[in-house]
DNA sequence: TTTTTTACTAAACACCGTTCAGTAAATAAA
DNA sequence: TTTATTTACTGAACGGTGTTTAGTAAAAAA
């Protein structure tokens, strides 16, 4: 009778085994890089057997994201000592900044590769996505109640604050920023946040 | 004699032949999707021929680029009438949102393909890439010379809006937003823009 | 002991970007 | 006009890709 315990818990530690050797790999060599093949070399078992683990390489995919949004709510943990909520949207921009310059390939895992978002509506991976939004929401809403904003449109007002970011993050990654030759892209970028800040809420 | 130029002649219709058709393949199927060899099917000559006219993907996809900056710069026509910079600038970021929304696989060419960036150093189709962030670069001077905001710094003014403009474009492209579960992503874009350029400036 | 289920493998399918030996036609030289 | 050379082009070959599936060996159930 334990034998079939012991049989689950020999799959799921394959299961997770797989999972850790596709995280290294899509980190090294990007998610378009690294072949099932690749994978199953590594993990020391065939290409089929991957197949019934995970359905497919997007299953595998959301499973990292899994991990990635994991290590992004880590970056976020100092936020919790940060009272005032103008402070608290300023330096969730800073952690942003950080966290994405720092990890770029956890990022574009998250954030920019093309993979069907189906898995928002379903849940699973994407429930630490929504729970990141939600951080820089509830902070929003609180500047709005305690009145440090002209704006009352939490959606608008939270919407800018990540697309800026993102904006920013991802025309660095991708290069796209050489055209304004500026020398220290990631200086610039603290300005934006710091500049934003003060111009969309009034502190005092 | 003129049988030279005939032939010249001829090798630049070929030239631009497959530079129409990639286009137009690139546009409907993306960049990953459209192969050398079927591309090469379309123009009704073998793949190798292809690599006579253009050195490889790349090269093919730096030329197709500037077709699609060509395209961006005649949205941005109707920005010769508008004279107040702070109207200017806002009036760029509704065109960018339309064109964006309008041209998904145009926008994704241009300014989310992972491609070697060394087209911007070297010139090329890149020229008018640079030509588009002057614009904008101009029109942001304009309205700190003019004292329509307390930000001096052209560069992080600029960076700022295009950021924002980009980050939600890609975002909503790659379907990013449905975190936010909003009804209708448009709108609030346009918001959002209109939002920045009330917060960033002061046109009384 | 026999049957059934499970976990796994290896080959196959239909693709990909790029290279290169070979060919046929056009041009230049004799 | 005949021969030699240059030009434009072809298509097979190389080493990859994600995914499916027929077959197998071992473990579990009957």
């Amino acid at each position: 009778m334990s034998s079939k315990q012991r049989r689950e818990r020999e799959k799921e530690e394959l299961r997770e085994l797989i999972l850790k050797e596709a995280t290294q790999m899509f980190l090294r060599e990007g998610y378009e890089k690294t072949s099932m093949r690749k994978i199953a070399k590594r993990v020391e078992y065939s290409v089929g057997t991957l197949y019934l683990y995970y359905k497919n390489k997007d299953e595998l995919l959301y499973a990292v994201q899994g991990v990635a949004f994991n290590h992004f709510l880590n970056y976020m943990k100092p936020l919790m000592d940060i009272q005032h909520p103008v402070e608290r949207v300023k330096k969730m921009g800073e952690i942003y900044l950080f966290f994405s310059l720092q990890n770029p390939d956890y990022y574009d895992l998250m954030f920019v590769i093309d993979a069907p978002m189906k898995a928002v509506e379903e849940g699973e991976s994407w429930k630490k996505g929504e729970q990141l939004f939600h951080t820089l929401k509830y902070a929003v809403q609180d500047c709005i109640d305690q009145g440090y904003t002209k704006i009352k449109d939490v959606d608008a007002l939270s919407m800018m604050l990540w697309s800026t970011m993102h904006g920013m993050v991802t025309l660095s990654h991708k290069e796209r920023l050489r055209v304004m030759q500026v020398e220290n892209e990631q200086i610039v970028m603290n300005q934006v946040n710091a500049m934003m800040i003060d111009s969309l809420f009034q502190t005092n």
